[in-house]
RNA sequence: GCGUCGGUGGCGGAGUGGUCAAUCGCAUUAGACUGUAAAUCUAACGGAUUUAUCCUACGCAGGUUCAAAUCCUGCCCGGCGCA
């Protein structure tokens, strides 16, 4: 048997911790770990060209979605285009992500503010409005855009309100004609209220799609030599349930890890610790979804090498970006009255492109006058950011062995 | 000068006798955002406040009426038309 796309060397393991730096090998690139890893949902990180992406940003990775580019343009586009690098002029890995996160954001999410990493409890929101009238219809009649069942689950189109239907075996087939380096397996991601039983039902689920999705992927001779998969730990805040998912995913053949669910603050900690501990430790592990900073710091500390989120983009694109302060960092938003007048440096510490070419007051005046520059900069100097925060995590751990 | 239409909150613009501190939009001031339904969403936006309420507004001055931003008279200002 040749050599899997996908392998994992540790570089460094920090004694008596589960912190380790190490490297992914993929068919396009080694990506050293910890790494933070940019999301480009529909083949393109919102606001940021795939050069600047490599000259300012240096990151060595990015995620794009199976549903999103299921609905637009098709996985036979990017098939035929020759595949999401070649499509997206994406030089480097990447990995898709399965749709699973979309079955709690078109699902128990929709319409209520319900976030992925809850402060607390549930806050309730106004319910976004700019669905069309069909995707009105489906979250009227029934508060969501998708339903699951045991088989799959069935999505309505947030873009024209068509429905289609997902399975593990279709998600990974969409994943193969999509082409990234690294796919992952079809799973449910759940809210962080769901109770213990919907938990544990919803684990059940998962872990069966996992087999499922692996064994999709195996029959898919072409694809496995190109491609290596990741199967999906949850479990929600229990702890039981999210051993019990890693050991249940660790006896699968899988090439590394996502770990998934949503969260409140104070539980990410532990659930971590208990699941990396489980995982098996030649293989990468992937915190899905989550990535400011402090996060981060806490992932790479308990034994995580890879993170992806939308908030560098998401914030940076509506006016606040990360500073680094004395003590860490914090988010200036930079709408705030007392910027107008405000020449410095966006960051004063920071030696990125934006930080190097442009004052706070420009980008400022940039984003009360709604020019498409000011979100492209602050997306620019985000990502730049947390791609070198984790970088900087990494180079610690491999320089001072009491660091992290 | 005559005729005509109009003068409402920072701006635009509703309201045409009582439930009006006054729809709405913009601007402003804050807030939120963690596998992107997101160049999005939320809130505040006359003053005071124990946030229940109280006080001051609808060019200016009078008047009619139980009651006026809304009706009448005069004045001031602006647009347009005619001289």
């Amino acid at each position: 048997m040749s050599k899997p796309p996908i392998t994992f060397e540790i570089i460094k393991q920090k004694p008596g911790s589960l912190a380790r730096a190490g490297v992914i090998h993929t068919p396009h690139g080694d990506i050293e770990t910890p790494a933070f890893v940019v999301v480009g949902t529909k083949g393109t990180v919102k606001g940021v060209r795939p050069e600047d992406m490599r000259e300012y940003v240096g990151n060595q990775v990015a995620l794009a979605n199976t549903y999103h580019l299921f609905l637009q343009p098709g996985a036979d586009v990017i098939k035929e285009a020759g595949g999401i690098h070649k499509f997206s002029n994406w030089n480097l890995p990447v990995m898709t992500d399965s749709g699973g996160f979309q079955v709690f954001s078109l699902g128990v999410a929709f319409g209520k503010g319900v976030t992925k990493f809850s402060q607390g409890d549930i806050e309730e929101r106004t319910e976004q409005s700019g669905l069309n009238v069909y995707s009105k219809k489906m979250a009227e009649e029934h508060g969501k855009l998708c339903v699951i069942d045991e088989e799959g689950v069935t999505f309505t189109s947030h873009i024209d309100g068509s429905m289609h239907r997902f399975t593990a075996e279709r998600s990974i087939d969409i994943q193969h004609s999509i082409g990234a380096d690294i796919i992952i397996a079809f799973d449910e991601c759940t809210g962080s209220s769901a109770d213990y039983d919907y938990q544990k039902e919803a684990m059940g689920r998962t872990h069966r799609w996992a087999k499922r999705s692996i064994l999709a992927h195996k029959q898919n001779y072409q694809a496995l030599k190109k491609q290596g998969i990741y199967g999906v730990v949850q479990g929600g805040r229990f702890l039981d349930l999210r051993k019990e998912s890693a050991k249940v995913l660790s006896a699968m053949d899988f090439d590394g890890f996502g770990i998934g669910g949503s969260f409140s603050k104070k539980d990410l900690g532990e659930a971590l610790r208990v699941v990396n501990e489980e995982l098996p430790n030649d293989k990468p592990r992937h915190l899905l979804g989550i990535g400011e900073p402090e996060d981060i710091s806490e992932g790479v500390a308990l034994g995580c090498d890879t993170f992806d989120c939308v908030a560098p983009t998401r914030i940076g694109r509506t006016g606040t970006i990360y500073e680094r302060t004395n003590d860490g960092h914090k988010r200036t938003n930079l709408l705030n009255n007392q910027y107008q007048r405000d020449f410095s440096k966006p960051d004063e510490s920071c030696d990125c492109y934006v930080c190097q070419n442009y004052t706070k007051a420009y980008l400022a005046h940039l984003f009360r006058s709604r020019e498409m520059l000011g979100p492209q900069l602050a997306s620019l100097h985000n990502l730049h950011f947390i791609v070198n925060y984790t970088k900087r995590l990494r180079e610690k751990m491999l320089t001072n062995s009491s660091a992290v």
